[in-house]
DNA sequence: TCAATATAATACCGATTGGTTTCAAATTAA
DNA sequence: TTAATTTGAAACCAATCGGTATTATATTGA
């Protein structure tokens, strides 16, 4: 198993739209490089080079299969943004808690 | 209560690291720009147009009062966020089911 | 073998980003 | 009132980004 990716190359990869689309398009099953380029907007080029930044990250692994390259979904790459994530979560439950008491306190009203 | 900026604008805020580190700087106390920048190697210009990007997705809430600028933290603009990756759980969860099915496979032998 | 296919690599382009400096405007405090 | 403080805004710069086109390389199949 290769180094995990720092948290940067991770955010990077999913700061752009097409690359977010590349990922759910790889849901269930893998995919070379033309099949992924198969329905964007753009030449097999550019998604190459978009495939380079997901792969990157951590957030696709990459196997060579002849002439062709398999581009597989990698779950679990998305594990520090999960946890960048949780580190809001108590703030986000205390909005929560601000909420329900300013609900409670106006319909008591 | 503004509209919820569009997702996209949410990842691209927090693709910059030093956006990262102001949200978390953010938490707990709301701050002036000068404070926010505090501590950044970098001038208040620079961090006043980080602050405006956090705006722009909405992660954060600027308020005037006076001359100064409060910055206040919106964790419930991660929203976007956790739904997104939400949509990866059930490619994870299998993952996962996968690995914990190799472990006692390995231990059976 | 030889042509077609799949990818890699590079140079190039315009737009955006992340930073600076400079100057103006609004607010505050002495 | 006047000077200091806080911010806003704009011009500018180098680097990165998202895309193109072109060329080269490796693999496959007839």
């Amino acid at each position: 198993m290769p180094p995990a990716p720092p948290e940067q190359l991770v955010f990077r990869a999913l700061a752009d739209p097409t690359r977010r689309d590349i990922l759910l398009k790889l849901r269930g099953h893998e995919m070379t490089i033309a099949e992924v380029a198969d329905g964007f907007d753009m030449t097999r080029a550019a998604v190459k080079k978009h495939l380079t930044m997901l792969s990157d990250g951590g957030l696709i692994e990459v196997q060579a299969r002849g002439r062709e390259r398999i581009n597989r979904l990698n779950p679990a790459a998305l594990s520090p943004l999960r946890d960048w994530l949780s580190i809001f979560d108590e703030f986000w439950e205390d909005k929560l808690a601000a909420l329900k008491t300013a609900v409670e306190k106006d319909t008591k009203t």
